[in-house]
DNA sequence: CATACAACG
DNA sequence: CGTTCTATG
């Protein structure tokens, strides 16, 4: 696993050409196209916590989907945009030395940790990108077991941990299933490890869909990988060992709130999705919560963005 | 190997939506675009023999580098302005039940003929599409071990044979050049069996350039693929056998001619290129030859279509 | 550089 | 449906 933090790099250029194939069209796109539509600022983020102390840290997870096709498709415009404190992204399905100079090169983001699959390249992979630098990162949850596929970073901040996460999916025909449960049980582990020493903050893809109303088909997909009983369970399994899912939380009658939408049969068009990105938060953290936001209008990957404010 | 003919088939239709995607894009590019640019007649072919017999019969042969990805770039549109009594495509790299409609469905080539990689699906592949319905058509040269890719098809018209091919590539560092030298014998013989009962005309992708004014840079390539003194010399024999080289023969001193450019390196706008597309004639057809030309505005493939018009 | 495939989601 | 990989050219 790389364990190496990046700084700036120089961009590559590439020059144009006029013979026009469709890939390249595809680059000139990449390289010429103005911006993608300008975004504000939400403005119902909710910026103050209960007592009325106000948000002073702003996190941001998105599951891209391949970091390189999503940087393509302008997905760090969004990001300028949002402009979060802390970044941490999914799937990146890029080796370190693959990564395009648009991200690593972010000047807004000095500090940069990435994690990518040891085997099989292209697979897997979660990235953190700081506006301060953290007391320490580590990478993965210290289990051999897990540790391959790059799913986890953690970083440890003054107050409190903050980990992303890529969970493993069960698979079609849940033919990963047995292995996720494996996984449930290590990683919560592994949270309530943390937990003791400091607060903790997860972000990430966690695969699951935790009750019918975070999903739009619940009785449909009860033997699909992300809503079976036992992923479900591994999930409420995490709440009762001390944390909470802040969205609901928050929103606790929510419905249609999904993070997620296969591209297949035009889902994200009739908002057919699940629910499987989360801020979830040590219960010492409540107190500090502010707003926990699904930005469903971001595109650029099967998956959008989720944002936490927090009142530390 | 397939060995049926295809008829008319319905054109299935995609329904077109809002949140676009890259690939989305390139779909309705591919439904709405209007036409590629439009294509006259090339008013220097010689539509004469010697003896200022009229031509009768046109024939195009074209390496398309992926049947589908060559129909998306509007591959088809050039062929209708071309309009020649037989094509003739290599490198399909398609499947018969994956062929896209607009091609299937052609109402000006009633008689279609498809020959595809057994083994390996997406891998060489050749076609034949008929206005006129061939006496009899065959595929492969009669031997097993050349038989399995999907690389020749024999049409049987009353007064000669149409031979296509896709000639093996020797590969990079040569790796396949010892089973080419195979082909180049078994080809040859088939050709010359042929050529007792009719005669030939082969058209195709033959995977070398003869000469040095074959190629722009002979010098740098006596050890690549497609210019080794093996594959020539497999081509001179094939001429001494009773065959010519009809491009060469009306043009024998034009350099600068070529039918494919690697897409690497912008070789094509600088036209760094290697005739590799022929039309081989029996000797016994010299007197009916009219015109061999190469079509080199034609884009869609690495390589272009060349065209053929004979006095029969 | 570009077209195919497979694996994975 | 879309991203990645690999094989092939």
């Amino acid at each position: 696993m790389p364990k190496r933090a990046k700084k700036n790099e120089e961009a590559s250029v590439e020059a144009g050409n006029d013979n026009k194939t469709e890939p390249q069209k595809k680059r000139e796109k990449r390289a010429k196209e103005p911006e993608a539509p300008i975004l504000y600022k939400d403005p119902t983020d909710k910026l103050t916590n209960k007592d009325g102390r106000a948000a002073n840290i702003k996190m941001t997870s998105w599951n891209v989907d391949g970091l390189r096709a999503w940087v393509k498709k302008n997905g760090l415009d969004w990001v300028r945009q949002e402009d979060p404190d802390v970044l941490c992204l999914q799937e990146t399905k890029c080796a370190e030395k693959a990564l395009p100079a648009d991200i690593t090169s972010m000047p807004e983001y000095p500090y940069k940790y990435w994690a990518g699959s040891e085997d099989k390249e292209g697979y897997s992979g979660v990235a953190m990108l700081c506006k301060t630098e953290p007391l320490k990162v580590t990478y993965g949850i210290g289990k051999e077991e897990h540790d391959k596929e790059g799913r986890v970073i953690t970083a440890e901040f003054p107050s409190y941990f903050l980990v992303t996460a890529y969970v493993p999916n069960a698979g079609r025909g849940l033919v990963r299933l047995e292995y996720r449960k494996t996984w449930d049980v290590d990683f919560r582990e592994y949270l309530s490890n943390l937990d003791k020493r400091k607060s903790v903050v997860l972000c990430g893809d966690l695969n699951v869909a935790h009750q019918e109303i975070d999903l739009k088909n619940p009785k449909g997909n009860r033997k699909n990988a992300g809503f079976t009983p036992e992923e479900r369970e591994g999930f409420s399994q995490l709440l009762a060992a001390g944390f909470i899912d802040s969205f609901r939380e928050l929103y606790p009658e929510q419905t249609n709130a999904y993070t997620f939408w296969t591209y297949m049969m035009n889902a994200r068009a009739k908002n057919v999705g699940w629910r499987l990105d989360y801020f979830v938060l040590s219960i010492a953290l409540l107190p500090s919560l502010c707003d926990s936001k699904i930005r469903n209008t971001a595109m650029g990957s099967d998956h959008c963005p989720i944002t936490l404010h927090l009142a530390i």
